[in-house]
DNA sequence: ACATGTAATATGTCATACAAATTTATAAGG
DNA sequence: CCTTATAAATTTGTATGACATATTACATGT
């Protein structure tokens, strides 16, 4: 008798319930990445629902990316990727961001970064240097534009968070290094143009160090890196201020 | 002539489509959180396709937290929630949780966490103290069970990095946070019982450092307590490939 | 054995109908 | 005039049937 009221408040609908017990199975290991699943219409009379509420499932599974839609084919679980686990999470950052988050991005980048330099020291292959060259060279050549200089400077730090062999590190901090380029634009706009070949000599440097397997070294190098990076977005958010304040 | 080939291997859905847009909308603060859409009906009109695949954009955008639907009321605007951000996370880190991701959990945690002390001595507000001490008081009772002082566990620590006053410290150690349980119910179970009240001891340390501004004794304590979580979690590997040796 | 065209299969889209929950309008009573 | 109860209109939830379109499997001819 306690269960009188227990329905209130929580009436899904028949697709989140289909959704729910698809996503229990694939959590379970019952459902195996590539696996093809029944029909939508052999699926529909399983669960004992229509073929559009099972629709409705199946395209909220296919966009959170946990199976995949072949038109004409059928329906796959899929290989969840990082990329559709923080799909969401940049999405979040991209929406709520405003110049308070550039210094707590800075500030989280200078608890973690240092630390993946670090590890990239110890850790790194002979692959993660190769990707680090390739990313410098380009980097120092001087006919490429802004937007080039802002995605290559994302991509060394990503290739570094890679090097630590910690999933983890690389996972959390994708979503991260992806507002950078918004951050870097405005930088670059309001307080300074010379940015570009600062970050190249503590790219070098920092890639020497993990290159050298010198994990003090790196970690060293690469705290210096980001001192300037929070001393940069200090002087964003001061010119940001002042602006607004001329305004007024 | 260049784009004859283009549209090859992107055959977008309509409901696809659909969502980009409101995604985009959303984005670009045109649709604010708490306004309502017109109905689906109207949406379905405006866009040009069914109210079949109209629904499905919706679903997915329900889905991911975008928009709410309400049964015979409409479809409003969400305030995407941070649990909405990381709840694609933490389902990726269960799917492909394993024993080294363990490790790499904690070697993640003590990159972090001892600056989150740091932070919250200097940060934390008189309701984040308040909070932990509800906390910590539960968590030295006798009579609860391990799974609530796995609960108490994670969430005391929650509320340390929310303690930082970094919204993005929060955002990305939740999911993080949230393996806690499963791997310390295995601690448990394999390696030892007692560590629950080993646990508090070091909670009690931090929170007093914590109270007391003290940032750098914050960061120590903090240190020394996931020094004794990285060699539990090396116990438990041990264990489990001891276990595994067993078997064959 | 191979290439090609055709049939069968599966997802994509649309239209219509009705159920169920909410909101709005209406009417009754004080 | 305000409150409340009832009814009507609105809106999302679900089901069914139909056809379009992409893929796959098969059969056919050489």
């Amino acid at each position: 008798m306690n269960d009188i009221f227990k329905t209130i408040g929580s009436p899904r609908t028949l697709s989140q319930e289909v959704v729910r017990t698809i996503e229990e199975n694939i959590l379970n290991k019952k459902l195996m990445p590539g696996q093809k699943l029944p029909t939508e219409k052999e699926l529909g009379e399983m669960f004992g629902v229509s073929r559009t509420a099972l629709r409705e499932a199946m395209q909220v599974l296919s966009a959170k990316g946990l199976v995949s839609i072949r038109k004409g084919s059928g329906i796959y679980v899929n290989n969840f990727s990082e990329l559709d686990a923080s799909k969401n999470m940049s999405l979040y950052l991209e929406i709520n961001f405003d110049e308070d988050y550039a210094l707590h991005l800075v500030e989280l980048r200078q608890i973690i970064e240092p630390h993946n330099a670090r590890l990239a020291a110890l850790h790194h292959t002979s692959e993660d240097i190769e990707n680090l060259e390739i990313n410098l060279e380009e980097y120092s050549k001087a006919n490429i534009s802004a937007e080039r200089h802002a995605q290559l400077d994302l991509e060394f730090h990503k290739t570094i968070a890679d090097a630590t062999g910690n999933p983890l590190i690389s996972l959390l901090t994708t979503p991260l290094f992806n507002l950078m380029p918004k951050i870097k634009s405005m930088i670059v706009d309001k307080v300074r143009h010379n940015i570009i070949h600062n970050a190249l000599n503590y790219h070098r440097n920092i890639f020497e160090e993990i290159k050298a397997c010198n994990e003090n070294g790196a970690y060293e190098a690469m705290k210096s890196h980001l001192e300037v990076a929070m001393e940069d977005t200090r002087l964003l958010i001061e010119a940001l201020k002042a602006e607004r304040l001329l305004k007024s």
